[in-house]
DNA sequence: AGCGGAACCTGTCGGC
DNA sequence: TGCCGACAGGTTCCGC
């Protein structure tokens, strides 16, 4: 469900809500969740610890307490944070339950796809191995961009989804950013020239800049902390528009679908 | 190594 | 109304 702007936003909220203070009580309902991690070493891990900073990695949001030890947590396509108060119940796909002085702290998601990690070493945390570039840092160039799709014979969108390439984008993003760059999802990744690469990190930082700017897009699932919506839906060009006139040129929006996932563009203003 | 496809889950929506 | 298939802001695993 999330991508970059949405986990920023979420972050952004939940800083207002739980940072300097104490976790005082953690339940995990299901321990599916922890993804084989043992449900007691990450409840005594996380419990007593105050809440130093909070912040973001890809789509992980990492909690960091004092030490090096902390909290991942991804929140899958359906993982949203809901402030309770202790004494009412919690829905029905909560994953964890975070007691606060005065309120508690909801982890819920329908399809369980997210994911709890607690850490000792942040350094030595296996989801974040791997990542790739922030979209927001220097080392996301055009030529960083080049390197990385050399010989990469698989569509543009799917490396763009490639969380070791790019860290944070996902299936709305990518299919707006490739728009507004005026390149085709099926493009092959070792056919993006130069100054094409060039056209994708501007409009990466672009897209996730304005979409941060209106708290993420909200079309089905995603909800900001306490059920809260996004805006950029409102400023969406192609995603979920089948169909629809295409904002440059009129013509209809197309839906294609790779790597098992829906690409919406446009055929005329969208080169292979 | 890299690729396509299935699997993991639950909910919702549209068609018949 | 009800059933059925398609689809959903993600990731991982498996076989070629």
């Amino acid at each position: 469900m999330p991508e970059l702007p949405e986990v920023e936003t979420i972050i952004r909220e939940l800083k207002g809500e739980i940072l300097r203070k104490k976790i005082l009580s953690c339940q995990i309902p299901r321990e599916s969740y922890l993804r084989g991690q043992d449900a007691k070493i990450f409840t005594d891990g996380v419990s007593g610890k105050t809440i130093n900073d909070i912040d973001r990695r890809g789509k992980y949001i990492i909690w960091r307490f004092e030490g090096s030890a902390g909290v991942l947590s991804h929140l899958g396509m359906t993982g949203k944070y809901v402030k309770l108060s202790p004494e009412e119940q919690s829905p029905k796909h909560t994953a964890a339950r975070f007691g606060f002085e005065g309120f508690d702290l909801i982890l819920d998601d329908a399809r369980r796809f997210g994911r709890l990690l607690y850490f000792d070493r942040e350094e030595d945390a296996e989801p974040l191995q791997g990542i790739g570039a922030e979209p927001f840092s220097e080392v996301f160039t055009a030529e960083y961009l080049i390197e990385e799709f050399k010989n990469r014979k698989r569509a543009v969108k799917e490396l763009l989804l490639d969380q070791t390439i790019i860290a944070g984008l996902g299936n709305i993003y990518a299919s707006e950013i490739l728009f507004r760059a005026g390149l085709h999802p099926m493009k092959a990744g070792e056919t993006i020239s130069a100054s094409q690469a060039q056209l994708l990190v501007e409009h990466t930082r672009k897209v996730l800049e304005e979409a941060i700017s209106h708290n993420g897009t909200t079309i089905s699932d995603y909800r900001r902390v306490d059920e809260k919506s996004g805006e950029f839906q409102d400023f969406l060009q192609v995603y979920d528009k089948e169909g629809e006139p295409c904002p440059k040129c009129g013509e209809a929006i197309r839906r294609i679908v790779s790597g098992g996932r829906s690409s919406y563009y446009c055929n005329k203003c969208q080169i292979l």
